[in-house]
DNA sequence: GTCCAGGTCGCGC
DNA sequence: GCGCGACATGGA
């Protein structure tokens, strides 16, 4: 069966996809050829569904495939809820793309209607993948990330490897040092068992972060409760939940705005920072899209 | 072998 | 508040 779920007039699927690189980490998997993006989405059931989401006119079509029986209207609701938040149909772009126009249009930010940034459908996915982007390299995110989903995530199809991202019981479950022995994930084992413990113990609310009524300062404040989540994931993770008015300071921060604007001589961090000022709450997408 | 990658923690001052 | 070594892992 399949669902159609209407789109804003602002919609660029090819850009919100890949603009950011999250879309090549497991269980996402893009066709670029066919410009299908899909993921094995396991739902608060406990079903396990195959979602593939296609652009056609004003609407992403969302063909579900899934092993027996039949998709009640929750479960329906509950998928379509969660493609609304990875594509952030609720967020509006409006302000950001006058900024653009006041500032300076970049990269054909305007005319394509950039600015959505994938994201995935649970806050505890996107802390434990920005968490796998620290201190580390790309190639190595994409294997921890692959590591995790295949070794604890429920399975679609064994022998194409589709899996759907873990939940936070059956790491538990499968305790600190399963983890360990077999993911890969190096020191980051033990940051991700015990935000999975304090998660389950609702010792923390991370679902409750994704709401606009919450202060940003709020969110930091939980945020920093999270060992391995510091400055530059902050920035990240706070990007991931709409609000984009604090920077990435990291090397590749760092290195972009040396290179770009200070001909290559390291500057101070007060002088990096006051590049972005006139973005206001949008400083971070100014920045993500000040790569050419 | 050594160094380091889109950092962060825990310590000592 | 700041400086510094340690941290798992694999590629250069």
């Amino acid at each position: 069966m399949s669902l159609t779920i209407a789109l804003p007039h602002s919609f660029n699927f090819y850009a919100t996809v890949t603009d950011h690189g999250w879309y090549r980490l497991s269980p996402f998997d893009f066709d670029h050829d066919k410009k299908v993006l899909s993921r094995v989405e396991e739902l608060s059931t406990g079903k396990i569904v195959f979602v593939s989401i296609q652009h056609r006119l004003n609407s992403l079509i969302v063909d579900l495939e899934y092993i027996d029986d039949v998709l009640s209207p929750v479960e329906e609701q509950e998928i379509e809820e969660k493609i609304k938040w990875i594509f952030r149909l609720d967020e509006d772009f409006d302000r950001f793309y006058q900024l653009c126009q006041d500032i300076g249009e970049r990269n054909g930010i305007i005319k394509q209607y950039r600015g959505r940034l994938l994201r995935s459908p649970s806050l505890f996915e996107d802390i434990v993948k920005t968490i796998f982007t620290t201190n580390t390299t790309w190639s190595r995110t994409i294997a921890m990330t692959n590591n995790f989903v295949t070794h604890l995530g429920k399975p679609y199809h064994l022998e194409k490897k589709l899996f759907s991202f873990p939940n936070v019981t059956t790491v538990v479950a499968k305790g600190e040092d399963y983890l360990k022995k077999h993911l890969k994930l190096g020191y980051r084992s033990t940051y991700i068992f015990e935000l999975a413990q304090r998660i389950v113990s609702q010792d923390l609310d991370l679902e409750g972060l994704k709401h606009d009524v919450i202060s940003t300062d709020q969110v930091i404040a939980q945020l920093k409760t999270i060992k391995g989540v510091g400055p530059y994931a902050i920035s990240t993770i706070l990007m991931l939940l709409g609000r984009y008015d604090y920077l990435p300071i990291d090397s590749d921060f760092k290195k972009h705005v040396r290179m770009k604007y200070f001909s290559g001589v390291s500057p101070s961090q007060q002088e990096m920072k006051q590049l972005y000022d006139q973005w206001g709450e949008f400083k971070y997408l100014a920045y993500w899209f000040d790569h050419d």
